[in-house]
DNA sequence: ATGGTAGAGCATCTA
């Protein structure tokens, strides 16, 4: 159906480690925040254990790929949930994980997506994580075309540039900062999505999403932005406001990942 | 000091 006015959209992600454990917190969230469309990852919840009616009490319907123990992810939306797809289209070799998930929300296709960690260079899950991201763009061209409003949002792993790190030095020769991941996130870029971060803050510096629990590291500043929405022309030329909430990575029991909202007139 | 914490679930595995 033709758009027949400009419509404002608050899109969100949060990688959430865990729904049962965050739904409270989440709960409190999503009213501070109120977004429109929200990508979860890391929901650690089968299909039939996802609070669906939940979300729905909170006035969003939802879309869960999950398996339990690890991974799961999700999109809750209050402009509608259509045209979903589980994991990768038909033809692209299947996930053995739950690590994405595609809908219709709007006018806008959402993919909600947790990248493989990669665990160590080298390592046979760092061969499927940089397989995993050609798999990725491999979908995008199924699902959607890049002149259509795309958005790929949630934790993908991979600090875009240096200026990501807190301190790239000490990642010389580990996973999220390689040049064979950074790669794959270039090939995303020239299939015509941009890091919708960076059109609200271009040079921004020390803006993290994700901080280790160990060590004391979110107190003393030690973090990644790891945490990316990813959105094609027509979504990036209306980004209005973005903002890593650090907040919500504070008090009692949080999640390792501060979630990320970013304001959109479509 | 090759450490530390958190979540799944109950021995470790994953991050």
């Amino acid at each position: 159906m033709a758009r027949r006015y400009a419509a404002r959209v608050r899109l969100a992600t949060w990688n959430i480690n865990s729904l049962k454990v965050r739904i409270d917190r989440l709960r409190e969230w999503v009213d501070y925040a109120a977004p429109d469309v929200l990508c979860l990852q890391e929901t650690k919840v089968a299909d039939d254990a996802f609070p669906a009616l939940t979300f729905a009490e909170w006035g969003y319907e939802t879309v869960h790929h999950g398996q339990g123990q690890w991974n799961g992810v999700a999109i809750a939306s209050r402009l509608g949930v259509t045209e979903v797809v589980h994991g990768f289209a038909p033809g692209i070799e299947p996930d053995v994980d739950a690590r994405l998930v595609t809908a219709t929300c709007g006018d806008m296709r959402v993919m909600s997506v947790y990248v493989p960690n990669g665990r160590a260079v080298g390592h046979e899950q760092y061969h499927y994580k940089l397989v995993w991201l050609d798999r990725l763009r491999a979908h995008l061209d199924a699902v959607a075309g890049p002149d259509d409003p795309v958005v790929v949002a949630g934790d993908f792993n991979i600090a875009p540039a240096d200026r990501d790190v807190y301190d790239p030095a000490a990642f010389v020769g580990e996973t999220h900062v390689t040049d064979d991941e950074r790669e794959r996130l270039v090939r995303l870029h020239e299939w015509g999505l941009v890091d919708l971060f960076r059109v609200a803050y271009p040079d921004a510096d020390k803006v993290y999403s994700w901080w280790d629990y160990r060590r004391g590291d979110f107190h003393q500043g030690r973090g990644m932005r790891i945490d990316l929405a990813l959105g094609s022309r027509a979504v990036a030329q209306g980004v209005d406001y973005a903002l890593i909430d650090r907040h919500a990575r504070k008090g009692k029991l949080p999640s390792d990942h501060a979630p990320m909202l970013i304001d959109l007139t479509l």
